[in-house]
DNA sequence: TCTCGCTATTGGAACGATCCAAAGCGGCAC
DNA sequence: GTGCCGCTTTGGATCGTTCCAATAGCGAGA
């Protein structure tokens, strides 16, 4: 089946000027809808406009009116269901505001991160949503992105923070807080040995999260034993392989705070390696609340981040900040909210 | 903390020029890095470009140059992970090749899905990547986009196909082959009553994986009792409530094909409430191989479909339609992969 | 000295839209 | 007849880049 002539030029707005005997800036006039245009002639216009099929070319309007209306969501990991929600979130709210998504994914990587914003700003967005690699460097966003186009930082923080580094806006969840409710939430429910499992500590959410953990524990006077400290991968297959660790100390926890679902739902699979019973022998916490998290078994206890919520929020304050471009840099820092579920049973012997 | 002031204008190849006495001409060969230019001026010009900290406008010069750096993907649903993993492999290739993605949701909406293109095409994409909204018409995409962009459609097929449709490119899942796969598996272990769950029958990818199933059978000598055919939404909740209904009929099978992974883990819930051991007293498969699949309790025997190869691919077969603009239209089908695990045991008789 | 050929550079017209100042026009008051 | 007013319409410059034909410089050969 052969594909089809691009049969000639695209339409201009001058082939529907001439089309109808109007100059071009009346056709103008008529696709921005302007008042000025007498009702007879809009009609003609608008009739050759679909007589030909005319296609706005939006970039050309951007050159002459130095405008710009696309914004750029850079991602670390866009296969990460968390990511891929926060994405649908911000392009649904960027859409409705007639802007369009240009994406760009960095797979965790500061070199391909800052080649893709380069690319991405060569395109001319109106501003940045950048959820930045793991090990990337404020000073080098800073010398890829410049200063002219607005940057809204989302979910982690930046290495080396710069004085410069202020003057983006930063959206981030509350980690710490719901770490804290999660602790709270199994102290509650009677445990006094708790582990927190997972991250590492040279990121930004975990050392939050962590925080959040110790801050509970403390607050209830309790003590954490170093060796109920476990990092790894925040995998499900990294967790899994470090839940014996957990026992490993000289006293053993009754319940564990994961980094996030992924590596809760790896513990469990290491639990019942063990023969231990998930939400039975042995209480549990994730972080993020993904799909497979209600549908575990036992289904999971976690902090529901709503990233779909997030991403309209992202878009919101990004819009927001294209308004009023000198208004003071908003630091936000979303809410987090417990979701109990099986997961988080009273100690065994309780 | 104050945004900083936009700093005046952009800078643009006549600041360059003026700074370091050339023309605009001779700075915007060393841009394309011509071999006409003298390597002195060069060195200065570039020096220049690096002082005034120079921001090419790709929008400017595609308009000069009739070219377009863009492909825009519109999803039907990105919070889906198969797509999520579809669109980074699709923004990986594209990125590699000096592309930009646009991107666009749909959410199952064919409404949304016209606005959408609508709206990306005036941001003259040099092709589109589509997976069409369900209900989706051939007739109103091809009103929507026209002729003059290279459309590839992936994943599904468009209602009341035109003759006008044959010049789109298309990349579909081999989804008769791979039900046909799973089918033969279970009838290989021993299984002769085989119930095929989930899925409409106005979806053309389940009408596809169906009639894989119905050959398996029939090319065994298996006979379909209609009662094996239940339909529901490919969603985990109501794949759980339909569990019942393949129990209800004279002849009970002992396993089932089902639609995909959702649809299969669904099952797997409403088997265990029902008693019944997936893995060991019913035997089951899926359809796409998500994360959850190899995790699952048994683990679930189903069908890779590699989305991020797949994502890749669509991105090489759109850049290729753009090197070739004549070339024929090219039908492809991917394959998948039969990925077996432990939910696939022979019947409990045998 | 003049012409030729080669290397580097350049002015000006595009690309497809918008902006702006100006003009055409019919009617109405003077 | 002239001037003025509101309602429409318009030509031309412009956005930041690329293309093209033209030109400048300069050493070599006749």
């Amino acid at each position: 089946m052969p594909h089809p002539t691009p049969a000639g030029r695209k339409v201009t707005l001058n082939d529907i000027a001439a089309g109808c005997g109007m100059s071009r800036a009346t056709v103008s006039l008529v696709l921005r809808g302007s008042p000025l245009v007498n009702k007879l002639t809009r009609a003609r216009v608008e009739e050759e406009l679909r007589r030909q099929g005319y296609v706005y070319n939006r970039a050309a309007a951007n050159l002459r009116r130095r405008t710009s209306t696309s914004i750029a969501l850079v991602l670390n990991d866009l296969a990460n269901p968390f990511f891929a929600e926060f994405a649908a979130g911000v392009d649904e709210t960027l859409a409705a505001a007639g802007f369009v998504t240009l994406l760009g994914c960095t797979g965790e990587s500061p070199a391909r991160e800052q080649a893709v914003l380069g690319s991405l700003l060569e395109h001319g967005p109106a501003g940045i949503i950048l959820s930045p690699a793991e090990q990337s460097k404020a000073h080098d966003v800073l010398a890829a992105v410049g200063r002219r186009v607005p940057l809204l930082l989302f979910n982690r923080e930046l290495g080396g923070a710069l004085p410069e580094y202020a003057h983006w806006d930063q959206l981030m969840l509350d980690n710490q807080h719901g770490a804290r409710l999660a602790t709270e939430h199994l102290i509650a429910r009677g445990h006094r040995h708790i582990a927190f499992l997972g991250g590492h500590h040279d990121s930004s959410s975990c050392r939050q999260r962590h925080a959040g953990y110790v801050e509970a524990m403390h607050t209830a006077g309790l003590r954490t034993e170093p060796y109920w400290r476990i990092e790894c991968a925040p995998t499900r297959l990294d967790a899994a392989h470090h839940a014996p660790a957990l026992f490993a100390g000289a006293l053993a926890p009754t319940a564990a705070v994961c980094y996030n679902d992924a590596v809760a739902l790896g513990l469990m699979l290491g639990l019942n390696q063990r023969g231990l019973r998930p939400g039975l022998d042995f209480a549990l916490t994730g972080f993020d609340d993904i799909a497979e998290a209600a549908l575990g078994m036992p289904p999971l206890t976690t902090l529901s981040v709503a990233p779909r919520e997030r991403g309209k929020q992202a878009a919101q304050l990004v819009l927001q900040r294209l308004q009023q471009p000198q208004a003071a840099s908003q630091q936000t820092v979303a809410p987090v909210q417990l979701i109990v579920r099986e997961s988080s049973c009273p100690p065994p012997t309780a």
